[in-house]
DNA sequence: AGCCTGAGTTTGGTATACAAAACGTTCCGG
DNA sequence: CCGGAACGTTTTGTATACCAAACTCAGGCT
């Protein structure tokens, strides 16, 4: 006797909990897909009317892609996608830089003192997969996977947390900059899987080191033409 | 009718587009001060009532009251103020001296290379003088100032970004720990802003942080007894 | 030409309504 | 007496409609 809405056409089948969220992943797909260009608006009519929701779930959805830096609004006048400069990409890199780093460290320490670390060589063996089976994408996604294992691996929630936005940054940088050899990446997380799982804190600090600030030189040059001042 | 809300005097005149961020204001205060206890449910409809706003920007506060890590929403069953753990308090000073100490290198570079930082120590010239007062609230408050403008100076945005939940969250453990002597948090403020001001890089590193690393232990006995496990 | 003005557009905000999920309570049967 | 199902209540999530302020842009006035 509970429900079995009979009629309740306004949406397509896919009964969905959180229209919000949905919004959210359709209109982050669209920015870090090219499709939304840097400079667009995103007016929250055309948005709710495109996705067939109401304004509520789109205000929502453009608040919190404000707030992972993908859109920026200004008051009366809505919101745009954000035009990405030089700098921006640089800031993310220096803070990658704190960040990761720390959390290499941490999570060698961790490991240390036992925590489990299979995931990191899991997530490893998948990528290994993935180059040879020549899937790009998932070479790229687990790429990131390895990068925000290890900072669930330091055991720091609030680390986590502070990082979250900077990842959402990564894959639209990294996706409209052409990346530097997949190959040459897996050899770099080799090292610093095993660091980790090694229990060894410093080496794990400045492998990470060099292996973000490696990233940083092919980036800047594959965004080179795109960039604002 | 749209009324105009009683809730502080400066409401009137060319006060608009702030409905969220006042509920937000009102709320954060709420919970910083204690009024509203940690567990304390957070329904819309209530705030919606208290603050004479809809419910819409009362929506909106809570997201944001959640992405600063005040509250936590679960799906259909509202917000609630969180219960912050030992390791919240860990956690925290351990991303405190990985950005902190980051953004006090960077800002003695910055002003090296010729940036200005008089801000610096014109903040510290007015924590000298609220502490000569006695007025503690602006003492606390100068002190958070001069922690945000060094990371200002750092001309990082993003790190910037990065940090402005760690602020919020540290003027709520702050203000439930009894803090640890003005005059002695004052004299490191001083060695750190000669050590930024004079271009020191390293130097400004490690004073931020010893003086970050310091205010842990008395944080940590402040609040024993309030804390989850 | 330059400035003002007014219509159209868009956002920010409110009120109202409703469905669905969680919660509480009662009530029934074992 | 107790466990669990049925029911009603509460609250969130969403939709819809509407209004006011402000920005845009075109056109008209001095």
């Amino acid at each position: 006797m509970p429900m079995t809405t009979p009629v309740t056409g306004t949406l397509n089948g896919r009964d969905d909990e959180a229209r919000a969220e949905q919004v959210y992943q359709l209109v982050l797909e669209g920015i870090v897909a090219g499709e939304y260009a840097q400079g667009t608006r995103l007016r929250e009519r055309e948005l709710s009317e495109l996705y067939s929701v109401s304004r509520i779930p789109v205000r929502e959805a453009i608040q919190r892609l404000e707030q992972d830096g993908f859109v920026e609004t200004f008051p009366r006048r809505g919101a745009v996608v954000r035009r990405l400069s030089l700098s921006d990409v640089n800031d993310l890199f220096d803070v990658r830089l704190c960040l990761e780093t720390f959390a290499a460290r941490m999570a060698a320490v961790q490991v240390a003192q036992g925590a489990p670390g299979e995931s990191l060589q899991e997530l490893l063996d998948a990528g290994r997969q993935a180059i040879d089976d020549g899937r790009t994408d998932d070479v790229v996604r687990l790429s990131a996977a390895f990068h925000a294992e290890i900072v669930r691996l330091s055991g720091n929630r609030l680390l986590i947390e502070s990082v979250k936005p900077l990842f959402g940054r990564m894959r639209w940088i990294f996706g409209l900059a052409h990346n530097r050899s997949n190959e040459l990446q897996r050899d770099e997380h080799v090292e610093l899987c095993k660091a980790i799982l090694g229990g060894h804190a410093e080496l794990a600090y400045s492998l990470a080191y060099s292996h973000i600030e490696l990233g940083r030189e092919p980036v800047l040059r594959g965004l080179a033409g795109t960039l604002e001042p």
